[in-house]
DNA sequence: CTCAATCCTGACGAAATAAGTCGGGATTAC
DNA sequence: GTAATCCCGACTTATTTCGTCAGGATTGAG
């Protein structure tokens, strides 16, 4: 239902990433019992059938999942839960990312960012992309799919001073380029 | 020109934190020596004055920066540029940041998530969170204000372990709540 | 006291993006 | 051959972002 709160929520990851996520939970869950069809999915988990279909694109071009057609066909892991690592996932929804002007690997000095040649806040984003790819790589699709309440172990999520205070929050929305193969954004005239 | 690239650009942080924290950091370039006024960041920063004038009363109000009014006024840090936190700047300009439905803080258990009861994936999506917050925390203002090429040292970002591959990086937009004081989603009846 | 430079406020509008829909085509088990 | 499925691409709609605008309130300088 769109179970999303109006708008009020905060860390918002877009739909693509969220719904893509849970979609890829629920076939870590039946994994190795043949192909789950999306409408199974889509009424499992409560979301609209068409836009998953879109999703499940990009894994499928991603090798994330294969698919079979035709009656009683559906979706399955194209690997084991525990060799998908999250970044993979969330890069395959949102698109190969392509480092942001500000942020980008290694690409550019800082130029095109404040004109004057002093672009030094790049340090910070890249800080952050950099975090975040981490704690997702450090996530695999079959921690995710320990059911229920109360999450075992925790194995070092790479936080490894302590408690991050749980301060105020931020919200993140986690959202790499559609389909753009990155490239010529940095050559082409 | 809003040097921001058309919109091809991947880690995009949303205008709000990117030009909200460049006007920081101007601002702590010339910290000590008087007010600063809007018109001068804009002109030298090249970003639409009435747009920042949005942006500064989010700081203002965060107690980030202080204002003095009528002419030669202008705007200055509250605080030595040490003692500011990334953290606290990003949050200001996104705003106070209600954590979203599948990563409140420890607020709901997962609940309105996927109605059965198995959202495990608020696991990554805290995990991301605090990835991100504990970036921003350990950045300072200062260390932003490091002119020019060859930043020095690079003093724990918290990335402990070595290279983050660089991997395909992933685009995050940074973007915490408008000014909703998030409130009563947590205590207020 | 007047004037110009500021900050301050709130409403408005245009453009981009996200979210979701729709209609139909291609495959395959039965 | 028929029903269930994946597959594809265009289309609509809703939300958000980005930025503008018009004016009011303060204050220093002459």
């Amino acid at each position: 239902m769109r179970t999303t709160v109006p708008s009020s929520g905060a860390l918002h990851f877009s739909t693509r990433g969220e719904y893509g996520v849970r979609l890829m939970v629920e076939l870590a869950r039946h994994h190795g019992g043949g192909p789950v069809s999306l409408s199974e999915m889509a009424e499992h988990e409560d979301l609209p059938r068409p836009y998953l279909e879109q999703l499940v694109v990009s894994l499928r071009e991603a090798g994330l999942v294969t698919s079979t057609r035709g009656a009683h066909g559906g979706y399955e892991l194209s690997r084991q839960p525990s060799l998908i690592g999250m970044a993979e996932v969330v890069t395959a929804l949102e698109g190969p990312i392509a480092p942001m002007i500000c942020a980008s690997g290694d690409t550019y000095p800082g130029e095109l960012c404040s004109r004057s040649g002093y672009c030094t806040v790049d340090l910070l984003w890249r800080r952050v992309r950099d975090a975040v790819v981490q704690a997702l790589e450090s996530t695999t699709l079959a921690e995710l799919t320990q059911s229920g309440p109360g999450h075992p172990s925790h194995p070092t999520p790479s936080g490894r001073d302590g408690r991050p205070d749980h301060h105020d929050a931020v919200l993140v929305t986690v959202r790499p380029l559609a389909d753009r193969p990155v490239k010529e954004s940095i050559v082409q005239p």
